[in-house]
DNA sequence: CAATATACCTGGATGC
DNA sequence: TGCATCCAGGTATATT
């Protein structure tokens, strides 16, 4: 589910209500995540602890404590976080909660356990930054985001340009929804090699993620089927989709049927006029044959 | 090193 | 109101 947006959309939501927030107390669910949960560290460092800030990385949220501690939270595929009173009943799939000192809590609700969730206490908070510029790409919506750093780093890659825009040691925070939405609206074809793009498109790519990126947060997201940003309303970003989960309905820029096909394991969504494998039309008749897939 | 497969987990949609 | 199968926003790990 999240992807930057809804991740963004998250901690924006969380940063109105957070900061200066006291820990009273944690509750867990007993289960884990993709990774277990550190119980028992959670409840040493941050009962008592305070809420200063949250930034995010990546599709990483930090959420730093006052004694310089750092809870890191990714909310993999259908996490969730939210604020409410502590006297909400618990929800189906809950897994956390972290409750201040104004009877209100800070919940996690993840019903695939697919998010994570990690602690670095003082000691090795300093290391995040480190740890993160290692794993971690470029962030789209900063300022090393531009078409010739793309180009340079894309230029010996012979994977589709789609699985570059989605590899999180390149670009951070891309998912398979925007990655689909940039590439179209970029009219560029997922399965170019990335070495292979035009300074040109490069540029388009960095116009178009920036837009679409932005639109999304704007807009609190892309709720398919279960993402809710933290005050509990869904986004809106779906409603501007252009054709992820449109498979055999027309282009909106051409009414050419979109296709849907698997790269890297991912659904593939593009539309075969706007988005040819050669810029330039090859021979005549040739080009209809095989003017999309691999 | 790069591309692909698999595993983690639940639930909704679809087909029989 | 069954049961099997496929699919889903992500990512780490193993395997070719």
């Amino acid at each position: 589910m999240p992807e930057l947006p809804e991740v963004e959309v998250t901690r924006r939501g969380l940063l109105t209500k957070l900061p200066g927030n006291n820990i009273h107390s944690l509750w867990w669910s007993g289960k884990n995540l993709r990774t277990p949960i550190p119980f028992q560290l959670l409840k040493d460092v941050l009962t008592g602890n305070t809420f200063i800030t949250i930034d995010r990385r990546a599709k990483y949220l930090l959420f730093r404590l006052q004694d310089g501690a750092v809870l890191v939270i990714h909310l993999g595929m259908t996490g969730k976080l939210s604020f409410l009173p502590f006297r909400e009943p618990k929800d189906k799939h809950d897994h956390l909660s972290i409750r201040v000192d104004n009877e209100m809590e800070l919940r996690f609700n993840d019903t695939r356990r697919f998010g994570n969730i990690a602690l670095w206490p003082v000691k090795d908070a300093v290391k995040i930054e480190k740890a993160f510029s290692k794993n971690e790409g470029i962030e789209p919506l900063g300022k090393l985001f531009t078409p010739s750093r793309l180009q340079q780093l894309a230029c010996d890659k012979k994977m589709p340009v789609k699985s570059f825009l989605m590899n999180t040691r390149f670009i951070a925070g891309i998912g398979n929804i925007y990655a689909n939405e940039i590439l179209f609206t970029a009219g560029i074809n997922p399965w170019i090699p990335a070495g292979d793009l035009s300074g040109k498109q490069w540029a388009d790519i960095v116009k178009q993620s920036i837009h679409t990126l932005q639109q999304a947060i704007h807009a609190g997201g892309t709720t398919i089927s279960d993402f809710l940003g933290s005050n509990g309303q869904p986004g809106y970003f779906q409603l501007q989709l252009n054709l992820y989960g449109k498979k055999n309905r027309p282009c909106p820029r051409c009414a050419t049927i979109i296709l849907k096909e698997s790269l890297g394991g991912r659904a593939t969504f593009f539309c075969p006029t706007c988005q040819p494998v050669k810029t330039k039309q090859p021979i005549m008749g040739f080009a209809t044959l095989r003017s999309h897939g691999p």
